[in-house]
DNA sequence: AAAAATCTGTTGCAATTGCAACAAGGAGGG
DNA sequence: CCCTCCTTGTTGCAATTGCAACAGATTTTT
């Protein structure tokens, strides 16, 4: 049922179907590492991740790749967003896991409904929590690239992913240290070097994916 | 009259001054220079910029300033974007020109209101729209500081830069060089090295302010 | 179980970037 | 007009980061 979706959320089965025809809306399947789009001819076409989870990734003319945003269940992404891939590279979104994806133009949802439904005002009502979802998650990534220097990104990042898990919980990182590096926006041995050195200070425990900081809390601002 | 303000765009006066006082909203007048907000207790309030301009600006413990973003009239800020200032950094919003602020707690906007207006769907429908608008300027942040090197963070800047420039007028840097070097997150120096170099190699044209880009268009991929 | 592919971890060397210091060029105020 | 403050522009040197290459570990495929 793919009419059961976050952007129908609050609304019944009845007002469900007849607006994802009257929004023109269409879910797709995607197996995993395929690619859900690429960003050359979509318009106004907001992709939401239904299930599964996807990467939006660009590949420089050096081959250079970097992941500019990773999106989970409930993700939105479009060229709308992302800034357009110039003729000096190449942007492209894919899934990460098995995807559903739910594809509506932004024109059809900003139209004025001439039935003016309540539940029309519901779907907009979702896209704003969806819309600040991703300002909220885009706000963290500028808060990690904006690091001056590879230890300080790398630990802004765990920071923000021990502060996103659970209590009880033990934190763990999302990626493989190559593709992190691609995530942090840096060279993956310098990473590594990195990693070793906060290791070898007692800063930092991995084992695996999992780990463990131990900030040092002198040289702080009063809070 | 601060209730004509983007929030309420397509809503009669009457209706205006009504949900002010019912969503608990206030304006705030500020002085070019001073602090709108320091991240502190903002709980969720959201700032609306109504007229004049401002910086969401980073001071991490050795004193380095990070513009994290640059905020035009009808940006939008608040602690629940931005990634809270740890004990290791610390941020405030500060106006550039003299601003008129509107506040509002998210809670507000989100809560269902009894009387169910239609005007109240109208405020939602124009919160989604200013919450797009922060989604794509923070898109563009992104796309900048993934870049791997001062050369490339400087051009994905001049260029998106120029992207929004009116046809006909000349592309034009909103920055002086060293609040440029915060922006971009690096050192001035080595920022001002690069100039000097694209300077000299033709690519970068520059008079005060004022700038002309010819990319060299070799090795691209095909469109 | 063997082979292939991918990821981890290290290192020497090169390139880039940061830092500090200083000279020179406005902008604004008394 | 002179003084002060701030920005621009430059440079040598130090620190960080990127690059390439390789060995070993781990995972996936056949």
């Amino acid at each position: 049922m793919p009419q059961h979706n976050i952007l129908f959320k609050g609304i019944d089965d009845y007002d469900c179907n007849r607006m994802f025809k009257c929004f023109n809306m269409e879910v797709k399947k995607f197996r995993a590492g395929s690619c859900i789009s690429d960003y050359s001819k979509q318009g106004d076409k907001i992709g939401i991740i239904l299930m599964g989870c996807a990467d939006v990734v660009r590949y420089d003319v050096n081959g250079v790749r970097t992941i500019i945003e990773t999106l989970g269940e409930q993700g939105i992404f479009g060229e709308y967003f992302t800034y357009p891939s110039s003729g000096r590279n190449y942007v492209e979104v894919v899934a990460g896991k098995d995807c559903e994806i739910l594809y509506v133009r932004r024109s059809e949802l900003l139209k004025r409904c001439e039935n003016a439904c309540a539940c029309h005002s519901r779907v907009v009502e979702n896209m704003l929590e969806l819309m600040t979802e991703k300002a909220v998650s885009l706000s963290e990534r500028v808060e990690v690239l904006s690091q001056r220097t590879i230890e300080s990104k790398l630990i802004s990042f765990l920071q923000i992913t021990e502060d996103k898990t659970a209590v009880g919980k033990t934190p763990q990182i999302p990626f493989s240290t190559t593709v992190l590096s691609d995530y942090l926006c840096v060279n993956r041995s310098a990473l590594q070097r990195e990693i070793a050195k906060l290791k070898k200070s007692g800063v930092l425990t991995i084992s695996k994916r999992k780990f463990k900081l131990k900030i040092n809390h002198e040289n702080e601002f009063d809070i």
